[in-house]
DNA sequence: GCCAACGTTGGC
DNA sequence: GCCAACGTTGGC
C-alpha cells in the first residue's frame, strides 16, 4: 500500500462538501500538472491519503481518505464549459487522468501546516514542506504516513 | 495583496 | 535544445 497526501482549494472543494457527499466518495479531477497526475496513476485501489486544505488561512491535513477506483480518464478535460477544459486531451488519447476517493475519517482537529513544520526534523525530506513546492498530488513515505497519523 | 518558486509555452 | 516570458501556486 501507498500513502499521499492530495491538496484542495476550500473554497473549492472542502471537507465539508467532501462529507456531504453520498458515500463520501468523489473523483479527483482538474489535475492538470503530468507530475501530479502520474502519481495518481500510481495509485491503486486501497492506498490512503491524507485531505489537505490551501491557499486558506489555515492550511492542514483535514481527513484521511483511500483510494476507491484507479486512475481513468479525466472528462472535464473535454467539456469547453469546465474551468478543466483542456482542447490538447482528446477521447481518443486523454491526456488527463483522475481517480476516486473516500473520506474515510474527517478530522476533529486539523493537522495544521504550521504543526507539520514543528515536525520537520523527524518528518524528513517531505515535498510539502519544501520550498516552492506546487504539486497537488504527492508522496507521502510509510514512516511518514505513520508519524502523522496519530496526531488526528 | 505580495512575492518567491516553479511549470509551461513558444520563438529562435 | 535553449531560454525568456508568462501564468499559476500557495504561504504569509
Amino acid at each position: 500500500m501507498n500513502f499521499w497526501l492530495m491538496k484542495s482549494e476550500p473554497t473549492t472543494f472542502s471537507v465539508d462538501d467532501f462529507a456531504k457527499l453520498p458515500e463520501q466518495i468523489s473523483p479527483w479531477e482538474g489535475v492538470r500538472n503530468y507530475q501530479a497526475r502520474n502519481y495518481m496513476r500510481a495509485m491503486k485501489v486501497g492506498d490512503q491519503g491524507f485531505f489537505y486544505h490551501s491557499s486558506c488561512p489555515a492550511p492542514g491535513i483535514m481527513g484521511i481518505m483511500q483510494v476507491v477506483k484507479a486512475a481513468y480518464p479525466d472528462e472535464t478535460a473535454w467539456d469547453p464549459t469546465s474551468p478543466y477544459f483542456d482542447p490538447r486531451s482528446t477521447r481518443e488519447n486523454p491526456r488527463w487522468d483522475r481517480v476516486d476517493v473516500q473520506l474515510v475519517t474527517r478530522l476533529q482537529e486539523p493537522v495544521l501546516l504550521k504543526t507539520l513544520h514543528t515536525l520537520a526534523s523527524e518528518l524528513g525530506e517531505f515535498p510539502l514542506l519544501q520550498r516552492g513546492n506546487r504539486l497537488s498530488v504527492l508522496p507521502v513515505t510509510e514512516a511518514q504516513w505513520k508519524r502523522i497519523l496519530p496526531m488526528t
